[in-house]
RNA sequence: GGGGGUGCGCCACAGUUGGAGAGGUGGGCUGGACUGUAAAUCCAGUGUUUCGGCUGAGUAGGUUCGAAUCCUACCACCCCCA
């Protein structure tokens, strides 16, 4: 079995399960760190096992077709064996990309043609070729070729972007049902719900994206910047919609208070960016609030950077030095700071998930929530 | 000891051939932003103010309607000669 729902909340929705893949097991709620080019940047792969505990990353289609290119991927063995991360991967199809690219690319019905952003080369991604592609990377879940419409986007524009994203998602369905697996293991498809802001639009994707029986489904076009009640609304309204029995994964979010909220209305699957860029930028997250470590009012305090982490850097290192090294831009900062916010965020959806199983979820989220979206 | 050169804002550099500029670029510093990664990136502020202004080009004088610019002295730094 794919996914094991293994308890939903007494008076709630947040549940806790374990997807099986071909290369391990997951527990849910779960937060996956962003690989885009086969890196979590500034981290390493031992460090994802010890101290982040992840138990699956992301590559992206879009990165990792234009440089390695999927020819190296293929003599590699598959992205696994090419970055040395033997756990589950998960693939995006580069359809963020049709949306963050912008101004070098042109959405028609066959797909979506677009320049390179390292030589401007022209290429053409259809659902086809994602998929083809992501068979090469060779995640063992892969995500259907969706638009990601901007924020914000008429309700013409989101409707009709939205059935192209459905009859993509006709045509990624039908080649994934006529591919064979590239490397002996299995690669589950996922669909994205699409239809932004609009609740009836979302209504109808969750349905089209529901019949299609795939074994998990993805809230799409979210956290493009819509307001943030807009995200938690639309969240809960598709995981009313979306099976119970499958996992559900809203891409691209979030703060460790927008996990706490929408693992409270039924996600099982996260990723974002923030907890990896943030931490180059010398912002971490701790249990009891958010510190900007380029503040001055850092500089001269020596106590760890927080006593509570799951990484030992963080507990050894004081905040005084941890922010020398983001001030002076060494490289060691930044890793620092990276392994501290993915071990952070795994922690809190480990916690999560424990609170869920003893059904003690409402009264720890209401704790927890005011204290990590403190500033301090 | 002699000769030459250069001095402005936290720093460096550029620029100013008598008509001001609280100016340029870069850095530093201080904040802010960042949500399926074209991001170890980007943005803003960085004399003072009661928001009208005020002060300001090493220091002190001078020439001039007007000086960062020309002159004199001094100070500091750099170079060359001894």
């Amino acid at each position: 079995m794919f996914f094991e729902l293994e308890h939903t909340l007494k008076n709630g929705s947040a549940r806790a399960g374990t997807i099986t893949t071909d290369h391990g097991q997951i527990q849910t709620p779960i937060f996956m760190p962003v690989g885009t080019a086969g890196t979590v940047k500034c981290v390493h792969q031992h460090e994802l096992l010890d101290p982040i505990k992840a138990q699956i990353i992301l590559g992206n289609t879009y990165h990792l077709y234009l440089r390695p290119g999927i020819s190296i991927l293929e003599e590699a063995g598959g992205l696994h064996r090419f970055n040395g991360w033997s756990g589950p991967i998960l693939t995006d199809s580069g359809g963020y990309q049709v949306y963050s690219l912008a101004a070098n690319r042109k959405i028609e019905e066959e797909g979506v043609t677009f320049r390179s952003h390292i030589d401007g080369s022209e290429h053409l991604f259809s659902p086809e070729r994602s998929l083809e592609i992501q068979h090469y990377i060779g995640g063992d879940i892969i995500m259907a070729f969706d638009e990601c419409p901007p924020y914000p986007s008429t309700r013409e524009y989101t409707e009709k972007s939205m059935h192209l994203t459905h009859r993509w998602l006709d045509r990624c369905v039908e080649y994934q049902r006529k591919s064979a697996p590239k490397y002996g293991y299995q690669q589950h498809l996922f669909p994205i719900v699409q239809g932004g802001s609009f609740d009836d639009l979302r209504r109808q994707s969750c349905e089209y994206i529901a019949q299609q029986d795939q074994p998990g489904n993805a809230i799409g076009g979210l956290s493009v910047g819509e307001p943030i009640e807009d995200m938690y609304r639309i969240t809960q309204l598709c995981c009313e919609i979306l099976p119970q029995e499958k996992p559900r994964y809203l891409m691209g979010v979030g703060t460790p208070a927008n996990l706490l909220e929408c693992i409270e209305r039924g996600v099982d699957m996260f990723d974002c960016v923030l907890p990896t860029r943030n931490a180059r930028h010398g912002l971490i997250y701790t249990a009891e609030g958010i510190i900007n470590l380029r503040n001055q009012k850092w500089a001269n305090d020596h106590s760890p950077v927080d006593i509570n982490s799951t990484s030992p850097y963080s507990r050894n290192h004081s905040k005084a030095y941890l922010r020398h090294l983001v001030h002076s831009k060494e490289a060691l900062g930044g890793m620092i700071c990276s392994v501290h916010n993915l071990s952070f965020f795994l922690w809190l959806v480990g916690q999560a998930r424990e609170h869920i199983l003893q059904d003690t979820f409402a009264a720890w989220k209401a704790e927890m929530l005011p204290k990590v979206s403190k500033r301090l």
